[in-house]
DNA sequence: GTTCGGCCCCTTTTT
DNA sequence: GGGGCCGAAC
């Protein structure tokens, strides 16, 4: 036993040689790592190292436990001991490793109760190969997996006590759509003011209030709101099918898993006893339901770690609350905070031009980062002609690096929209640019590879009516529209599932006539069911391509988009090969279908393979790449056409500009298009504000109309001009509310246009004004011209062309 | 029942 | 510019 005053002495002493293992993290970053106990927030920057902390958290947890933030003394320990650990401190020696260990220990904590939630399962799993190398293999015992991926797992156990079956399948966003669609036509409501993404919106604000179909009806028949009672209503149709379906989409994934917990005490006891450490990343993308369960979760010992920046909030669209992160201190008291600002990323300039982006917002809880890089080269702000120009401009910049020093893997692209991919694919071709697309269309979103996993989830769950009925046809087997509809009515009519009435047609009169077919199919998907249980799944899923005839249909029409489908269907076994490979728990065909329904293109990306990378700024999150261009800086575009006058629309779309930014490590490129035909229209935009909000000097300006300056000039004759490029690119004028007059004030006058004016133009002639529509200090004219069709265009810029007559 | 052509719509970001 | 949906033709 030790006195008093040695306890303290020793205490110190553990700490400082624990500390003394994670001498290369800064002092901020140690504190973070060994500050095990009790709430803690982290607001780590862009590029802070924050991945490097947690994963020197979870290892100081398994090594040490709580052994660096704890004032206990195990009984145990000897005057001796303390001399031996202080003397460790001041001369340390790999000989004495063995022993300071066991000295610093105390109650390390068992990697299955450690929890770790990211954002995306391509993080989790690098935390996992990160703190495997670090740890060896018992780290694969930790629980890193996103928000969706713990709860499915945890859903698997204890489902059945909401009423699910275990079996349930995850229906994606297409499902969901495809249900909310059939809902709104069976309930003959308009397909326009119900679209199945603005219903699936409500619904999954209504679910993130936790609300349940009878709940938010009740609510809406309160408010007296038609059209909401409407949606409620669909709301309510749309869990019965779900429920019937034994299916749970996105959303319901994680409310269940919270009911589960709420509603449940030994099932939360469980993992409130198995959690003792919890970890949530991202959490500045957490939306209500996340929050609760992460807090449900941690209710035991409330050893929370959240890791954020408000500053990368992007998913407000999605119901993520900043709100989360800004009041964790109100949540839990005493929680501690670590602020990580010292960014090893990006170069003095980059880091500079981010900050002064960002510092144009209001609701932060501010910071500046900060670096000892050295400042780097000036970030190069290009402004093309159109979208074609831009796209060589990236691609020859890039070649330029290539034959200098870098490789493809060193270059990413980013943009605002997938849409906006396609020319810059297109130059990448051109150029011999190897090049990779993260996002877009999925491997899995397509169309032959969706009819295979439809197959697999009719099989695994025969309740999946919506499955069933996207195969039961597909390949052709003569069971047409008609038959699947009086199927479909008596399944709902009779509280079946579309499964048990196709299966035993003969039992009703309507189907008599389709009776045998459906025989031969229900036999089929008996057969494949007892296959399934039968072969490995490899070997299942060969089976399955046969027996449907869907390689049969594919191989006879045998056209080149066949061939490629075909390819499509086989590549399939790749995944579930690699899912074998890979596969945690005993491998199963639910396990598979379970991981491709949470699979995102993300996790795919290999960083190895030497490739340009393009993607979105969502995309981005959490990746560094030496040389990044941010193509698109436009208004209208980035910030996008429904941000601008929408403060916290802005807000967001600053933000995101602030994530695309700090990607870059050495060298940033923004550019920007003067006119760009987008979705088959050809718009002018003026450069984004954004590019106006960074500080001139760290910015090289080139194009051939550089923005800032002005297009019309003293010299009419720039030969690379085409007429229209006559365009305004005072970029001050896009700053929101305060420039648009001062920027207009030397040139005509925008003002007495209005909706119905005849106006003759310089450039395209007579024509009509048939909208105006007021945006930031400029507006959105449409005139519809004799001679050139519709165009849209900026007034300000527009009326220095045009007069009335 | 199936297929094809045209029309119409829509265009943010994702687990 | 492209995908989904509808109606008409085979």
């Amino acid at each position: 036993m030790l006195h008093q005053e040695e306890e303290l002495r020793f205490c110190k002493a553990r700490r400082a040689a624990i500390q003394m293992d994670f001498g290369n993290l800064n002092p901020e970053q140690q504190k973070a790592a060994l500050a095990t106990e009790g709430p803690l927030l982290l607001l780590a920057g862009a590029g802070s190292g924050k991945t490097t902390v947690l994963i020197h958290r979870i290892a100081n947890l398994i090594k040490y436990g709580r052994g660096a933030d704890s004032d206990e003394v195990p009984a145990w320990v000897t005057g001796e001991d303390l001399a031996f650990l202080e003397d460790y401190v001041a001369n340390p020696a790999p000989e004495k490793k063995e022993r300071q260990e066991k000295l610093c220990r105390l109650e390390p904590a068992a990697p299955w109760s450690i929890l770790a939630i990211t954002f995306t399962n391509k993080a989790a799993g690098e935390l996992k190969d990160r703190l495997e190398r670090m740890l060896g293999p018992e780290a694969n015992d930790v629980w890193a997996s996103t928000f969706h991926s713990a709860c499915v797992r945890i859903l698997r156990r204890d489902i059945d006590r909401l009423g699910f079956e275990r079996s349930f399948t995850i229906y994606d966003t297409a499902d969901s759509e495809r249900v909310v669609k059939d809902i709104v036509k069976a309930f003959n409501l308009d397909e326009k003011t119900f679209s199945a993404r603005t219903v699936l919106g409500y619904l999954s604000r209504a679910k993130d209030a936790m609300l349940s179909g009878t709940d938010y009806l009740e609510q809406c028949e309160k408010g007296g709101d038609f059209r909401l009672i409407k949606m409620a209503k669909i709301y309510v149709e749309y869990e019965r099918r779900l429920k019937e379906a034994n299916a749970l989409d996105f959303d319901d994934i994680i409310l269940d898993t919270v009911r589960l917990l709420r509603e449940y005490e030994e099932v939360r006891t469980y993992y409130q006893r198995k959690f003792r450490y919890v970890l949530i990343d991202e959490y500045q993308d957490t939306n209500n339901l996340q929050y609760l369960l992460a807090s449900t979760l941690a209710g035991g010992y409330e050893n929370i770690c959240v890791v954020g920046d408000d500053d990368q909030s992007i998913y407000r669209f999605r119901g993520a609350t900043i709100e989360n992160i800004l009041s964790f201190e109100q949540q839990y008291k005493g929680a501690r905070v670590i602020r990580l600002e010292q960014n090893y990323r990006s170069t003095k300039n980059i880091l500079e031009a981010s900050n002064a982006v960002i510092k144009n917002n209001e609701g932060r809880k501010g910071k500046e980062l900060w670096t000892e890089h050295d400042q780097g080269e000036k970030l190069q702000c290009y402004t093309a002609s159109n979208e074609h120009e831009e796209a060589q401009y990236v691609a020859a910049q890039i070649l330029a690096g290539y034959s200098a020093h870098r490789a493809w893997k060193d270059h990413a692209v980013l943009y605002r929209m997938n849409a906006q991919s396609n020319q810059l694919e297109q130059a990448f071709k051109r150029n011999g640019i190897p090049y990779r697309i993260i996002g877009g269309i999925r491997f899995f979103d397509r169309a032959e590879v969706k009819d295979m996993v439809a197959y697999l989830s009719a099989v695994n769950n025969p309740g999946d009516d919506l499955r069933l009925a996207r195969i039961i046809n597909n390949p052709p087997r003569g069971i047409g529209t008609t038959t699947i509809e009086r199927a479909q009515h008596i399944a709902h009519t009779q509280g079946l599932s579309l499964w048990e009435v196709v299966s035993r047609p003969r039992q009703w009169e309507e189907l008599s006539k389709a009776a045998p077919k459906l025989g031969q199919f229900a036999e089929m998907m008996d057969e494949l069911r007892k296959l399934s249980q039968e072969m490995p799944l490899p070997d299942f899923y060969e089976e399955l391509v046969q027996r449907t005839g869907y390689a049969a249909m594919l191989e006879q029409k045998n056209t080149v988009e066949d061939r490629t489908r075909l390819e499509n269907v086989h590549e399939v076994l790749s995944s579930i090969q690699s899912y074998l490979d890979n596969a945690v728990e005993e491998p199963s065909l639910a396990g598979f279908l379970d991981e491709i329904a949470l699979y995102t293109d993300l996790d795919s990306h290999d960083p190895n393979e030497d490739c340009v990378v393009m993607m979105t700024m969502h995309s981005a999150k959490g990746l560094e790449f030496p040389v990044v261009f941010v193509v698109g800086v436009e208004e209208g575009i980035f910030p996008g056409i429904r941000a601008i006058g929408e403060p916290e629309e802005m807000e967001e779309e600053r933000r995101l500009c602030y994530v695309a930014m700090t990607r870059a490590k050495e060298k940033l490129y923004m550019t920007c298009a003067s006119q760009r035909m987008l979705f088959g229209r050809t718009n002018s935009n003026r450069p984004s504000r954004f590019l106006g909000e960074i500080p001139p000097e760290l910015v090289e300006k080139s194009g051939r109309l550089p923005y800032g300056e002005r297009g019309e000039g003293e010299r009419p004759a720039r030969r690379t001009a085409p007429v229209r490029r006559t365009f305004d690119h005072g970029y001050s004028m896009g700053t929101a509310s305060a420039a648009p007059a001062a920027a207009a004030g030397q040139r005509a006058p925008a003002g007495d246009f209005k909706v119905g004016d005849t106006v003759q133009h310089k450039a395209f002639g007579g024509g009509l004004i048939t909208k105006l529509t007021p945006m930031g200090g400029d507006a959105l004219v449409e005139i519809a011209f004799d001679k050139v069709g519709t165009k849209k265009l900026m007034l300000k810029s527009a009326a220095q062309y045009m007069k009335k007559g």
